[in-house]
DNA sequence: GCGACAG
DNA sequence: ATCTTGTCGC
């Protein structure tokens, strides 16, 4: 499926780091249940305008490489409770820093049609350091040597995180999103109040 | 065949 | 993701 949905994805489009809002996914498990959150952000200020919760079952294990089936169908569910479409998706995981250069934030994107990131906390293979200043960032490369993303230094003297595209948007607008998004953590503001919300939910 | 890798 | 002991720093 990700080979067959592969050529969707637009690497190109509004730069999302003007965009006037940037909704943050995540999950959490409990059991064999599956609770996703969706916060929606205005960039500029990173005063929330909105929020939703789904809850699910889990019916995929967790596959290094194809994540994504585990978590769209809950994420999804959260995305469809907002009232207004957001500019642009945060997601916790990969994009084209993945095997078949289709990650969960690929994938979240082709579906829906919005530009999408991706903010991984951990890579999926080997990179190099970046400077250790915030805005510092080290190429990410696919097997075949491709840039896919990068390691992008969000906070100084603290591990990097890991952008890359996801959907109609490229990696600088990717990162410098990211940048705007955290202006005290290293993880950003959507993806840390998603990550609470869905934590305090069940 | 072994290793290993989003959450 | 979750669990777990200790350490460092604001």
């Amino acid at each position: 499926m990700q080979e067959r949905l592969r050529h969707r994805v637009q690497l190109s489009g509004p730069d999302v780091s003007t965009a006037r809002t940037a909704v943050g996914l995540d999950v959490d498990y409990t059991g064999d249940r599956i609770v996703a959150a969706a916060v929606v952000l205005e960039v500029a200020t990173l005063d929330v305008v909105q929020t939703s919760v789904a809850e699910g079952e889990t019916t995929f294990p967790y596959i290094p490489g194809l994540f994504a089936f585990r978590e769209i169908p809950t994420l999804l569910a959260a995305l469809d409770g907002l009232d207004e479409a957001p500019a642009v998706l945060v997601c916790d995981g990969q994009g084209l820093t993945h095997p078949r250069r289709f990650g969960l934030a690929c994938h979240l994107g082709v579906i829906t049609g919005l530009p999408s990131i991706g903010v991984a906390k951990t890579p999926l293979g080997p990179y190099e350091m970046p400077g250790p200043k915030r805005g510092d960032r080290a190429p990410l490369l696919h097997d075949d040597g491709g840039e896919v993303g990068a390691a992008l230094r969000t906070r100084d003297g603290v591990k990097p995180v890991f952008v890359s595209v996801g959907h109609r948007t490229d990696l600088d607008s990717a990162c410098a999103l990211t940048l705007r998004l955290t202006p005290k953590y290293r993880v950003p503001e959507t993806t840390r109040l998603a990550d609470q919300l869905c934590r305090r939910s069940p």
